[in-house]
DNA sequence: TGGCGAAACTAATACGCATTATCAACAAGG
DNA sequence: CCTTGTTGATAATGCGTATTAGTTTCGCCA
């Protein structure tokens, strides 16, 4: 339509006019002119072939972005991560193709995985699978995870919550109240966050001089001689919090609540615990930012951003 | 590694080999054995360019996908988009690329709009820019509109809720109950969702032989002897609400009020609103089906889908 | 008139795949 | 020994772009 070759095109449509190629202004106008008129934008996908580059980010969740149930733990990680990547420009790819079946979960690598398409790609989850980690770390592909993970043949570059600080302040806090035995509900591994969870709790009774009793479940809790949990989820220390009350005891002058991370599981509760907040939507925003370094200088990097901590109503001193 | 051609590889890996063209057991299995062993996958992109086809849906939204503010009138039609795209083997590509200047909307076709990555797309919005829905139109761009939409230079594909029945059938509802003189509140042109709503209002009134009145702000309400208020939002609803009880009056005994669709601004009230519910989750899904259908039949598929009727608590007999 | 360098553009190619036409090897039939 | 058919694989091509290495044109000077 402009009357030249392709090559002309595209090298108007670069901007490479400008150096050792020259183009005469009239005839880059014209292509301008057809450009405008026609709409005509370069096919991404042959762009992408020959650029090695697509200016797409994937996405990647083990569970559905949009979970039907109202509690949604994601929601403040993407809201950071759509963030940055409109100041980054660039498109966010949601690996909805991972179908999940009936009670599984979806599959990074799953037989046509479709990952690649994508110049680089965040993860989210509360585990991720160390294979796929690993496989991710050998086939070379950029990513990064929110929430930091141990190594998987090698470090996974990550943007995490720093829990052990967190759980140390709050052990300090406790301790400063007046307690001195505390108890640690929940696992306490399997994720890399309860791991953390829990080591923080371990290294702040250490360090303050008190007794910490770590339960797998809230069963022994009321044997336990504790005068403050810390609960894994705030699920816990809602479920513990009722209890108590069936019990007769106030929360927090019979027992002081601390209730850790943010609603993973649907939990209706309008007690105000104490504990600390994630910083979920800054995790999200900060691992895009990581996914675009990493993509023009390589590299690993691991990051841990700090847990503010929440007042809260209940935690007291003991009775 | 397999020793054998980049043509067999292909052909095995696209499970050709049954048909018109041979593999021998042996070799396709060897060459299936490296594939199992370095985890390749073809490159989507360069797949994409001899396919035509990518089963990549995009998603535009003029504002945030993952808005910050919790209200979020979104959602429900993405959960719906989610898992629809999940069942159709599909991936989403958010357009986040299209940013949001200091104010602005997003734009469809920006500079450089990627729009044309996936294969089709679904839009989001209370109204979407004529200019931009002709374009699509003329360039042939595939996509589902969520959400009715007047032509625009052609007929718009869409997915929209049919509201003009259930405003009739509310209208009608307040009839029977004994109203004689109602008002819709709002402005009843702007987005088709609006001119829609006070269409079946009209409608209505004029079928049931009562009076109807059309005010495009809650002022002049309470001198129009209306004794039942339509109104277009939720959160007018609540306003008007509040008002009245300021004066004194009580909902529903002196002022029926009906609130028509969804939060679509942030609304804190616990008023259990008359109305209807309209059915967002189902016009995401079958959103994505019609594109699905467009894509493999081509046309200009046009939906509407009942909203469901909300009793509701503030809809009673005029004093 | 020939030579030469700069200006302005284009032909050819690679990117990684799917697809089509082609080819080699071998068996069976004449 | 030649023809035909069948099986199993491959060379060649096109998809739409960015890039590199030319190629043509033109003005200027000797």
């Amino acid at each position: 339509m402009a009357g030249v070759s392709q090559t002309t095109v595209s090298l108007v449509l670069n901007g490479r006019a400008e150096g050792e190629v020259r183009i005469s202004p009239e005839t880059r106008d014209r292509v301008l002119q057809v450009i405008r008129e026609t709409g005509y934008v370069a096919d991404p996908a042959a762009r992408r072939l020959v650029e090695r580059r697509n200016r797409i980010y994937g996405v990647f969740t083990y569970e559905a972005v949009f979970p039907a149930e109202s509690a949604d733990f994601y929601r403040p990680f993407l809201v950071g991560i759509e963030e940055c990547a409109e100041e980054a420009g660039c498109d966010l790819l949601l690996f909805t193709s991972a179908k999940v079946e009936q009670g599984e979960r979806r599959r990074i690598f799953s037989a046509e995985s479709r990952i690649r398409l994508a110049d680089g790609c965040v993860l989210l989850g509360r585990t991720i699978d160390r294979d796929d980690l690993s496989r991710l770390l050998s086939e070379g592909i950029p990513f990064v995870s929110v929430g930091r993970r141990d190594d998987a043949g090698g470090p996974v570059p990550y943007v995490g919550a720093d829990y052990p600080p967190a759980m140390r302040a709050l052990v300090e806090r406790a301790a400063a109240l007046g307690h001195r035995r505390m108890a640690y509900v929940g696992a306490g591994q399997g994720a890399e966050s309860y791991a953390d969870r829990l080591r923080g709790f371990t290294e702040g009774v250490a360090a303050a001089g008190v007794e910490g009793v770590h339960l797998t479940s809230a069963d022994g809790l009321f044997g336990s001689g504790a005068t403050v949990v810390f609960a894994e989820e705030l699920a816990d220390g809602a479920a513990i919090a009722e209890v108590a009350r069936t019990r007769g005891l106030d929360v927090p002058r019979d027992l002081s609540i601390v209730a850790l991370g943010a609603p993973t599981r649907p939990v209706s509760t309008d007690i105000d615990f104490a504990g600390f907040r994630i910083p979920r939507r800054e995790m999200g925003h900060r691992a895009v930012e990581l996914l675009t370094q990493v993509l023009e200088r390589g590299g690993t990097p691991q990051e841990l951003l700090a847990c503010e901590l929440v007042e809260g109503s209940t935690l007291a001193p003991p009775a």
